[in-house]
DNA sequence: AACTATTAGTGTATTTTTTACACTATCTAA
DNA sequence: TTAGATAGTGTAAAAAATACACTAATAGTT
């Protein structure tokens, strides 16, 4: 082939293919009054007045996709060091009414207790919705929704990433209610502490409960230098590069 | 906002951001020779000309992600009905030489019989190259076969997913070479037939190997009737919606 | 026909993991 | 003191995973 064709094709492919936007979406997921949440805004953009939707942005010219992430989520949040993972890409062609815009979606583990802190200033309209309420979402979000669901939910028995939506100090119902949210099912007491305290990754930090009307349940911290020894990929963020 | 603001802003928006190219990049993965090998081609373009390269286009403007993995491989090996999973997205910003291309990789798992039944004609170039010998690739294309790779061998431990790899007829020692050669470990015999025969989907199908000059090993076939009653969802494409 | 080389095929005992299950303990509020 | 509510604890049975060594069938050789 000529080098002057080849050129020329490559102008045509260029014309016909550099067309599409690219955008990241995060379902943020918290874990708060007993429930998982995911952090929603009201959707601006006809057709979808008013309907729940995920934080989302333009990736820029200068950015991957994890860096996209990660701004999203510190400008949404003003939390930095966010547990985030890719979930899959969705390119549906008509999935968004601006144009071709394939997005690439993560799911963020953060407390609900630092967003508190950091976070409302920003992320302004921000609103935390339990997934049992998330039905009808904007663009494709529903279905974005639900994988990263279904991949949280492979991750969180894999994996403690449980740490990541619990306050420093958690009580082991909490931690138990938590698996019971995200996997939408009931777990034996006993069975539960066993496994959890087989993982030796907790430890009791001496206090208890308090302004709760029934027998206050004690009080643990990740014992961080257990975590070192067996999880060191979870200090860093192993699931982004 | 005035609507005229409003609109501008977007006019803006779509001047910045409509500007990236969307490909898919297949990592089809075959069982041949007691080896797990991926279907490549080599590299024309610089600075990769002559490395080892995946199969993959560039998504057309009225085509979904799926649509075009499936077009792909259609195009490389004449196979329809190909098993395919999305692995991931790719996106930085420097991976390819000719602009912002953000690439969703996916793998497909073909029989190798078929594909030289069928595919040599339209697949001109393409090589089966052992995993073992991929190291250097074109663009980060060893990058997306090492993500592939890894999601493989969780999906193979899951799934059933070794049908899609072996001839209608195989044996066990067949079997289990390809868990060794995916999983790159070895498994005790025993142990590992007691698995597959408590999974119930494969039969005999009362042949033996012929042209082996030892013992030859029986043939089985998978069980269609058991697949649907237990497997049913693997008759679809459950990853392709 | 016997023998050698090579791979196929088979079962049991042990350990580990998972599951099922019910009562006592501690706190608040009345 | 009592009632209400939730926290906390152990054991036995079943299922799954692991470790392990010999006999069987075929082709090729002598």
């Amino acid at each position: 082939m000529e080098i002057a064709e080849n050129i020329n094709l490559h102008m045509r492919e260029i014309e016909d293919h550099f067309k599409a936007a690219i955008s990241v979406d995060c379902v943020i997921f918290g874990y708060d009054e007993s429930e998982l949440k995911v952090l929603t805004l009201d959707c601006n953009m006809e057709p979808y007045l008013g309907f729940p939707s995920l934080l989302g942005d333009l990736v820029k010219n200068d950015e991957n996709l994890d860096e996209a992430a990660t701004r999203i989520l510190f400008e949404r949040t003003g939390i930095t060091d966010v547990f985030l993972e890719q979930v899959k890409a969705f390119g549906e062609t008509d999935r968004h009414p601006m144009g071709r815009v394939l997005t690439v979606a993560y799911y963020a583990l953060i407390k609900v207790e630092d967003y508190r802190q950091n976070g409302q200033p920003r992320g302004i309209g921000a609103k935390w919705r339990s997934i049992s309420q998330l039905n009808e979402m904007a663009f494709d979000h529903k279905n974005i929704l639900d994988s990263s669901l279904h991949l949280l939910r492979k991750r969180l028995i894999e994996y403690p990433l449980w740490m990541k939506l619990l306050p420093k100090h958690f009580s082991l119902p909490e931690l138990q209610n938590l698996f019971e949210a995200v996997l939408a099912k009931s777990i034996d007491k006993r069975n539960f502490r066993k496994k959890i305290s087989k993982l030796g990754i907790i430890k009791e930090v001496g206090k208890k409960q308090e302004d709760v009307p029934h027998r206050p349940a004690k009080l643990y911290a990740v014992n961080e230098k257990k975590l070192r020894e067996d999880y060191s990929f979870l200090l860093k963020n192993p699931f982004i590069s």
